[in-house]
DNA sequence: GTTTAATTTAAACAAGTGTTTAATTTTGCA
DNA sequence: TGCAAAATTAAACACTTGTTTAAATTAAAC
């Protein structure tokens, strides 16, 4: 498995990304990635082989720096709900710096057809249970998280959160009187991420 | 505007949805439809002129009867609660019977690319908005409903939570133990109704 | 500076796309 | 039965798709 993507091939990513999200992964060809990019139509295939692989580059290159990530806030000396709220923290602020990629493997993704490589993201997606698991085991051992908390359920609950509020945009930037984009983007790093963070500690925690 | 359907038209609708909701607009071509529609590749042309407006064509069949649903309740002699209570009973069964054509509406429709049909499918939420508008004025002359209420936005909250709780399936499969469909299919219609019937009335009528 | 490898290119490939055409069959009506 | 309209067909249209090829250019190594 080779990561090592020179700028190229980060360009070529960059702007797959941008138009994946704006017009879908069938409604993208790779005369548009690469007119859009400034190169040429073979260096596509060159680089990454083909269509498909390079959805998988994409998101294995989107989603690679949360493991290293993850496996620094495990050895970080914190206390276990301190550790939750910061990991918390970390995923609202991943997921709301790649909306484009997330917005594709949720719904383009989803769909009965492509299935190829589901593996590599469900790779990525248990490496990052396996350290979750380890913070809360962690919080159970000193006795501060319960132990009959299904952890599997823990990351849909944090990220269908994120999502949910993502998805309906236009719904909240109304009733919350949301005008802006920064506006908006402040809402999530304050008042949403508490309230995920808030929600996570309650399933937690004991209660009297 | 015709919207007279024969059985082949009609035929030709409830395979494209199906494969749109499968594959996607983009992912599925007319040869597909036709193939699994057992007709010729140029029937579709020949009924609904473009790939594009039998898209339309579809989000018209498919969302027609609401209008008709909606002019007889308000008709109906009810309380403005039970009015309010069964138009949202009959928006969830409506999406519940409509999944394939909604999930387009929702995030093929809503990428920047397409804004075409757009205006023929905003005229049926201005239909059906105005329909709501008449059943809480009607409650608000009552005094059963707050003034100060934002109609636009309970359409947003009612559709809003059934959404979320369909894209989310198999989470909630998960947390909820709704191993067959017909569990889960018989929680939406009984809690996940009750739930925004409940939230709706909370938001309308008076409180201490 | 020559040679080997990596990069970039234009062109072509076969297959698939939405749509149209023109001929044929089926249908409905006088 | 005859005739005009509607329905259906196979074929072709022009274009786009993802991918490959083979030549040209650039970079690196000796």
């Amino acid at each position: 498995m080779e990561n090592d993507l020179n700028e190229k091939q980060i360009q070529i990513l960059q702007v797959a990304e941008t138009l994946f999200a704006e017009k879908g992964f069938d409604g993208t060809s790779i005369r548009d990635i690469s007119k859009e990019a400034k190169i040429n139509v073979a260096m596509v295939s060159y680089y990454f082989g083909s269509k498909e692989k390079l959805l998988e580059s994409l998101v294995l290159y989107k989603t690679s720096g949360l493991k290293e990530l993850l496996i620094d806030l495990i050895e970080e000396e914190l206390e276990p709900v301190q550790k939750i709220y910061k990991l918390i923290d970390l995923y609202v602020n991943r997921l709301n710096c790649n909306k484009g990629i997330y917005r594709i493997l949720h719904f383009e993704l989803a769909s009965k057809k492509r299935v190829l490589e589901l593996e590599s993201f469900s790779d990525i997606k248990k490496a990052n249970l396996k350290s979750l698991e380890i913070i809360i085991k962690e919080g159970q051992a000193k006795g501060v998280f319960r132990k009959d908390v299904t952890i599997e359920l823990l990351t849909p609950t944090i990220l269908g959160t994120y999502f949910h509020f993502q998805m309906n945009k236009p719904f909240f930037e109304v009733i919350l009187g949301l005008n802006t984009e920064e506006e908006y983007n402040n809402y999530i790093h304050t008042t949403l991420t508490m309230h995920i963070q808030q929600t996570i500690k309650a399933l937690l925690t004991y209660e009297s």
